[in-house]
RNA sequence: UGGGCUAUCGCCAAGCGGUAAGGCACAGGACUUUGACUCCUGCAUUCGCUGGUUCGAAUCCAGUUAGCCCAG
């Protein structure tokens, strides 16, 4: 019986080169593959960035591969990424939502479109060097857990992953700590050991979602309108609801006397709702692009943890298909900034049941 | 044209003769997969303007300008 053949999906970042290590250790035959994605007109703003997904990426990870002995691919996955993430996020915004890209990225890019090739080329697995752990439930379902890292946790982005996929799926540093990679990065001697973790969204790396948008946009980018109290009164005039997010206090260049936040952004009518500080808490939501995980179905309601944002601690609720495809979320005490387009994710004892997209 | 009121940082606003509070906004930083939240730091040598009184004025006086209100 040969080695199990393993494609290490290698960012260039410390995190998935040990990754490709320990899989190497552990006696996998380990592929490195280097996603080659948005990268077109970066120039400088990668080294400061970090460069998750830049083009300093594949030569960083070409050379841990060459340290660790491992040969080292480069997939073009240009075409999905265009399409399913940087055009969803920008149409998400442009619908006056809030989109995780991330999220898309790991499940149309990362998982559909890596892992498919990869066992075209003959390939058990693949790898990834996010902080979640695999599981598999009493039940025999195929789930992602909390990694020993809590404040490195990654399952939130992982939650619309399919038992298939994680049948064939590893994440060998989801049983370390943050500071145990970096040491055994150092120890290794990998060229990565030292670079700063990436942040932020990668094709992006000046931040300004706005500019960024206007040109995907074009003739299509929300001009300026009106900021307005949930009773209609107007308050001043905002940048175009691209610039916005619910729960969002600053730039809004509104001197009220006292803090105030958008708790709503419509679209059709190009308006951008005011509130108070309360006005931002909120007890129920309803979610879509339902997938399930660690829990199989929901024939009836269920209390569980839900986060519904990336950096959410987690609040109870209770949990209700309500539709084919849609579940109905009760927290049993508000939650602050439900946003529409951000995930909500499901947990029980960290294990991720499932989770939708905030409606 | 008379009479009254008001004029202090981008907005609101303390101050009432003793040497410019505070809030909001904004900027920078920390944090961060929402330009989110939160936290830290910064932010009027100057009080519509011109003179005067006083040891000392944003604070008192005179004039002047602007805005608001009320008049015949």
């Amino acid at each position: 019986m040969g080695k199990k053949k393993v494609v290490v999906g290698m960012s260039g970042g410390v995190d998935s080169s040990v990754a490709a290590y320990l899989l190497k250790e552990q006696g996998y035959e380990v592929i490195g593959v280097t996603m080659q994605i948005w990268q077109e007109e970066v120039r400088e703003a990668r080294e400061e960035n970090g460069g998750c997904c830049g083009q300093s990426a594949v030569e960083d990870a070409r050379r841990v591969a060459a340290q660790l002995g491992i040969p080292h691919y480069v997939m073009n996955f240009r075409e999905e990424f265009k399409c399913r993430v940087m055009d969803y996020f920008v149409d998400e915004y442009l619908r006056g939502r809030t989109p995780n890209p991330c999220i898309a990225c790991n499940r149309y890019v990362k998982w559909e479109s890596m892992l498919e090739r990869s066992l075209k080329i003959g390939a058990d697995y693949i790898a990834t060097g996010h902080y979640a752990r695999i599981m598999v439930t009493p039940e025999g379902r195929y789930a992602v857990r909390s990694c020993v890292t809590a404040k490195k946790d990654q399952t939130y982005a992982l939650y619309s992953l399919t038992q298939e996929q994680l049948a064939h799926t590893l994440m060998p540093v989801g049983e370390y700590t943050k500071e145990e990679i970096r040491r055994i990065a150092a120890r290794e001697g990998l060229a990565v050991a030292s670079k700063p973790d990436s942040q932020e969204i990668c094709f992006i790396p000046d931040h300004d979602h706005a500019a960024f948008i206007e040109r995907e946009a074009g003739e299509r980018t929300p001009g300026s309108g009106n900021f307005v109290t949930a009773q209609g009164q107007i308050l001043g005039r905002h940048l175009g609801i691209t610039h916005y997010t619910v729960g969002q206090r600053k730039g809004l260049n509104l001197a009220m006397g006292h803090p105030v936040f958008v708790t709503k952004i419509r679209p059709e009518t190009n308006e951008v709702v005011i509130g108070e500080a309360e006005d931002v808490f909120g007890d129920t939501l309803y979610c879509d692009h339902i997938n399930f995980m660690g829990m199989a179905d929901l024939p009836r309601p269920r209390e569980v943890l839900a986060k519904i944002r990336y950096a959410h601690g987690g609040e109870r609720c209770v949990i209700e298909q309500v539709a084919e495809d849609m579940i109905k979320c009760s927290f049993l005490k508000p939650v602050r900034a439900i946003t529409p387009g951000q995930a909500v994710v499901f947990y029980e004892d960290g294990c991720v049941l499932g989770g939708g997209c905030i409606l």
